[in-house]
DNA sequence: ATCAATACTTACTATTGGTGACCATTAACC
DNA sequence: GGTTAATGGTCACCAATAGTAAGTATTGAT
């Protein structure tokens, strides 16, 4: 996928996400993604190996892992790091970059965590009527 | 999908989205979406019609917003208010829920189009290796 | 009678998410 | 010396979701 290579924000103008053309929209989609935000949230804490971040990550399975480290790495917000040990070891750890993205990120787990009462509520709400 | 019925969050502690039998987990997918995070960008201006949300998130098609805008009313993010005219008339708000996730979600978007530079010139040195 | 306008549905296809089995390597164990 | 365990994957497959294109209902204007 080229697009970037084909499009360039107006000039004096700058990227927009609502531009169904613009490659910020393909990386908005990257990061506006559940395992993603809980992905870097949780090397908040430094370097962790795959197998930790699968267990953080209740439920992910190692395939759709692998996807998704592997795109974050792609787009410059995490290093794969592997040891030449048996068993192996591979250490994932965010870049500068990929810090960047942890107060968004975090606050948008911290907003699902803190108002899914009111979620449910008007879950309730709608489906009762 | 009753999960939240069946699931309370620990004595003491809190909803955490890394648990995959919390509810709050599945608010996060929700809100973690590209289509969520620009209609609620967009959605900033005031109410808008359908039409003009379908405008204004360029590229997307009638299916995708009408289910985006019913998954939002459902978890109390929007309100449908719709109009006995011909042609039909609907207009979509924010709710006071909805509005406390401009913030993140407008960061999320802002993050996309800041970074965009760095982000296509990590995919340009991944993909050359 | 036809058309335009709007907010959808519906049926379909493509893409992505997710599952379970399998693989390669080597140290430790019996 | 054969077996087992450990890790970070891959592979083939099925399910769920995203996206496309065409159609629907209503009625005022032409």
């Amino acid at each position: 996928m080229t697009q970037h290579k084909t499009y360039t924000p107006p000039p004096g103008q700058n990227w927009n996400v609502l531009s169904s053309q613009c490659p910020s929209r393909t990386s908005l989609a990257r990061i506006a993604n559940k395992w993603t935000a809980m992905a870097v949230v949780v090397l908040d804490d430094g370097p962790l190996r795959f197998g930790d971040i699968r267990t953080a990550l209740d439920g992910i399975s190692g395939k759709v892992l692998t996807d998704t480290l592997r795109d974050l790495e792609r787009d410059g917000m995490v290093t794969r790091r592997s040891y030449p040990e048996v068993p192996p070891r591979v250490e994932y750890e965010l870049t500068p970059l990929g810090r960047t993205l942890q107060g968004p990120l975090t606050a948008l787990c911290r907003w699902a965590e803190e108002h899914i009462p009111e979620v449910l509520a008007a879950r309730d709400a709608y489906d009762d009527r």
